[in-house]
DNA sequence: CGAAATTGTGACACCGGTACCAGCATTGAT
DNA sequence: ATCAATGCTGGTACCGGTGTCACAATTTCG
């Protein structure tokens, strides 16, 4: 083998290889400074030669720099996260940054450990689907901040925090997909994936509470299946909300339960992929039929669900822009400009497909 | 606002707030050489009350060693990608390190630029899920190897270059999905996810060797769907294999023309999701139902193909483990050991549900 | 021909840690 | 009383870049 060595190649080495001072050397790989064509031309050769490439760590030391983002999110494993990551991470690369990616479970000590972990690595902004549900914990957004490292929220935002946020519209979202419902005739409407308490709240103002405090979409996207429901004067049924752990198994078990009530919903609103892969468990199981028997509309959308039988009508949320959004506002924001605080609300697309009929007559 | 700056504090103001040496003061915070308890009290409470957090990337210049790991795959809005960062994150993390993602879009320019990023910002190891399909175009894993950085690849070998390897059996998946179909009695059997050639090969050998230029993992899933071909005695027909851009779209057009032949299959492997889809959708434009007229089995298992109309049988792929085993396999590399090297093979979980059935009579 | 302007060079301080080392007290042993 | 061992401290070199600056060499021009 021709290049035996493990140590990368530094500066003062290629500037020995060219019979140059380390200065020259610097000023011709960095691009400042006087440099005559022949000691350039040395120098680059030798770069070349030895395979030179600059040490970014030093690079940032000096400068304070280190071209890269820092990425907050609960779970890089779910579709709807990788997408976002994906956006965030092109619209970077398109900029020169590279991204560190930190996946918190959805807990917010892991989210502060991540935050302290980008400081120290001494990123130059972060963007964070955070778990904080209010600016009462929100500490370690702020302690970000008065490390001097922009952060800008995706996907969420923390009331009464002052905070660039890139979301989508949760609450008129939901209420379209319960609106496209009521159009279709339909009273009874469950809502799939309620807050993850134990005992079932009664009280409206209880349940919205216990969404919002768990997830802050949760709670908007509930807020809109209410005002669809005021809207078309219909009372609200504590029934018809799921509660409990959300995991796929557990939204089936409650949808089952729905189902099995003396006045059944006869459509589902899922306000996620798991929701609505456990509301079609809980059909099949029951062996009701979508559409029509119970209709259906989903967030979320994905190839799957148009070749169920029937496709699925779905809400789909454009992840991609969500990430690229997110860095455009956070860039800006690392360039100083006032451009980038307040909230940036995304527009997501309804799916019109084929599981919305009217209901069954009884 | 009590603590309004933005420039991160040093050990030097550490120190300086405590009334010692920065010497004293490193030594304290660092945990070596020997600190009074009056001193070490001190340093304490200063580092405490002015917020101090160590600079990682002086830390870095200094030992060498970054505590953080580069992953690079095709796309991580891919759910089989998220998965298996998902775990190469979660292992990493147990280990105090953190992983920088860098996405490729399968192309190999950027992979290369990928490789060079991670070597400039000194991570101490890289898993990568790399678009090499020969030693002779992997010359920038031979540049991190010579700079000093290990790298494991996962999801797909080299062949032909020594280099740990994660990978799952793809050619002994494939055979035992097609076996199945065999088993059920199917003896005309579509191969969808073939090479992206715009020319249909006659030529298995041919075929193959395209499947393969492509992709490590394509080339091996066609082999092990003919290795169950040859088993059964089974003549191959180019015909039952889909060539072209490998997009949702095209699959669908593609499995659209194999089952207008004079002949066409009864039974249908998918090699990956948007291939399961793919040929899904054209069932579904054919009017042809999933298990009575085409039996299917496919690559990579979701929540969505357990609740299709019938429940579709899958391999499925342990993205997390995968991930996981890489980086483990990793760190073993990066502590020295020798143990980490040679292909790692994880099994692939044949999950049966109600997709295959007897090929219908004619 | 000499002063000023231009062109080019190397020395060096700095970023913020790590870790080695010389040296000073204090204590105990001989 | 002398010396060694022990406890603790501050000074300092180093990691590998960036970028300023003093100064030397060359060219330009009055």
């Amino acid at each position: 083998m021709a290049s035996e060595r493990s140590v990368p190649p530094t500066l003062s080495e290629v500037a020995e290889a060219a019979g140059v001072s380390r200065s020259a050397a610097a000023r011709t790989l960095g691009g400042y400074g006087y440099v005559s064509p022949e000691v350039r031309e040395r120098v680059l050769e030798a770069a070349e030669r030895i395979g030179y490439r600059a040490n970014a760590l030093a690079r940032s030391m000096s400068t304070g720099v280190t071209q890269t983002l820092g990425v907050i999110v609960a779970d890089i494993a779910n579709p709807f996260f990788g997408g976002v990551v994906r956006g965030i991470s092109d619209a970077s690369r398109a900029r020169g940054f590279d991204t560190i990616v930190l996946s918190t479970h959805e807990d917010l000590d892991e989210e502060i450990a991540a935050v302290n972990v980008l400081i120290d690595k001494r990123v130059d902004g972060i963007v964070l689907a955070s778990a904080a549900l209010s600016s009462a914990s929100a500490g370690h957004i702020e302690q970000a901040r008065a490390h001097g490292v922009p952060v800008v929220l995706v996907d969420r935002a923390v009331p009464g925090l002052d905070l660039a946020s890139v979301v989508i519209d949760n609450r008129a979202a939901a209420r379209e997909a319960v609106e496209r419902l009521l159009e279709a005739g339909h009273r009874r409407i469950g809502f799939v994936w309620g807050p993850p308490v134990a005992e079932r709240p009664r009280r409206r103002r209880e349940l919205i509470d216990e969404a919002a405090r768990n997830l802050w979409t949760d709670g908007e996207r509930l807020q809109g299946y209410l005002d669809a429901l005021d809207d078309a004067g219909i009372a609200f049924d504590a029934d018809l909300v799921t509660v409990g752990p959300k995991v796929e198994q557990h939204a089936q078990e409650e949808v089952e339960r729905m189902l099995s009530l003396d006045e059944p919903p006869t459509a589902l609103f899922c306000t996620e992929n798991d929701a609505v892969t456990g509301a079609l468990r809980a059909l099949r199981s029951l062996r009701l039929r979508i559409g029509a028997d119970v209709s259906l509309i989903g967030f979320d959308d994905s190839s799957w669900a148009a070749v169920m039988e029937p496709p699925l009508t779905m809400i789909e949320q454009p992840t991609l822009a969500l990430g690229s959004k997110a860095a455009d506002v956070l860039f800006a924001a690392i360039d100083g400009e006032q451009s980038a605080t307040g909230l940036h609300t995304l527009q997501t697309r309804f799916i019109e497909r084929a599981s919305v009929l009217a209901p069954p007559e009884r």
